[in-house]
DNA sequence: CGGGAAATTGACAATGCTCAAGAGTGGTGG
DNA sequence: CCACCACTCTTGAGCATTGTCAATTTCCCG
């Protein structure tokens, strides 16, 4: 059984006993899988749909010709992505890890629900200048505390974070080098901030130190 | 006589030999004028607007505690900004010159204006995150080469361009010292690529060259 | 267990920042 | 109208932070 079909039935598992979670949406549609690595959409093309993040983690990212990578937004279950202004995506997105995606088709999405979109989009936007912020004006020990921040504060301020993605993904999202993401997390473990359990996994001792870091 | 209230006649003056200049929005309301470095809102104000440039220009920005500044968004005539989430401002708006702001009421906007808002929304999202890509991936000569090309494309693509802004204002932009846009310039200069007629002027000579520098 | 990818760590280099001094502008008042 | 003055910009020198390159270790996952 390939691995995302063992995610798939686990999901549809808990779904039975669950029902909240397999909550549908108004027109019906099932979430679709994505292992990890897949291709949810690529830059240049053409953009007709609305993606929901059902489970899982999405990156979504912009390439230069010469490799460099900037990763715009990490997308958690629940956040919506892929807004575009005209007919074509901008930006390359991908499944962190298996990942369960909703996909709505953007004729649905005329008339009465460009408003309950927009706040969609402004929430985009505000992580978008927040970000932008992070990136301008912070340093790397400074960008490394916001960002854990911001991934506990998703997860409804869960302290054990099992972050999925790569120290290459945390890098090329805070605009820093892998090595640098690298020191600053054994640093912050170093003087008890944080604790890493696993590879992908960050567990947040001093809160308070990691907010006084993220200025 | 105030400044701003002479900038203000001088406008009505031009207007009444130039109507278009002074075409009023549908509902009617007049710009309002702020003169240079007057705030147009500040953050933690309560929200309840909209403002869309008329003429001069508008910079967002937002503080840190320690004075460090990350300005989001440069506003040029015809874009509209105040966008938020909740009923908060988290940003500070201020013009950069003499600048006319139209100001609509946010009650004005639900209902059916609430689509029309949308593409601005995703036209200021696309700006965020192309910005994003600059401020994390991008070298200082890069980044000044990618906002004097923006600068340029947002008018027109004009060539002579008076960009307003302070070199500080340009460095918090870009996430760079003002020493450093400066050095940029200057080898920009040195190289035959720009022309630096006054002080707040700029002429693009190759435009190619600075496309190739932007990546 | 073992292979391989990812992460860590170290040494060195480069880019951009800080501090400081000097030059150019443009606005203001005499 | 001109000269001054304050402010911004420019330029230089030294330094700090982060990137690059390389070696080693750790951790998964078969």
């Amino acid at each position: 059984m390939a691995l995302h079909e063992e995610i798939q039935a686990s999901f549809y598992r808990k779904a039975a006993f669950e029902p909240g979670l397999a909550a549908r949406p108004a027109n019906g549609e099932a979430p679709t899988f994505f292992s990890a690595g897949a291709e949810i959409y690529a830059q240049g093309e053409k953009s007709s749909s609305l993606y929901t993040v059902e489970f899982g983690a999405v990156r979504v990212y912009r390439l230069l010709a010469d490799g460099r990578r900037q990763i715009s937004a990490f997308l958690l279950p629940g956040e919506m992505f892929g807004f575009e202004t005209d007919t074509t995506h901008h930006f390359f997105a991908e499944a962190i890890c298996a990942t369960g995606i909703r996909i709505q088709r953007a004729t649905l999405l005329q008339g009465d629900l460009a408003g309950a979109l927009l706040p969609m989009a402004l929430q985009s936007l505000v992580r978008a200048q927040e970000h932008l912020l992070v990136l301008g004006r912070h340093s790397a020990a400074e960008r490394a505390a916001a960002f854990l921040l911001d991934m506990s504060e998703r997860q409804g301020g869960l302290r054990r974070l099992d972050l999925q993605m790569s120290r290459a993904d945390i890098g090329d999202y805070l605009g820093l080098s892998i090595e640098t993401v690298s020191r600053v997390f054994s640093r912050f473990r170093q003087k008890g901030i944080i604790r890493l359990p696993n590879l992908r996994g960050v567990e947040i001792v001093k809160l308070q130190a990691l907010k006084d870091l993220a200025a």
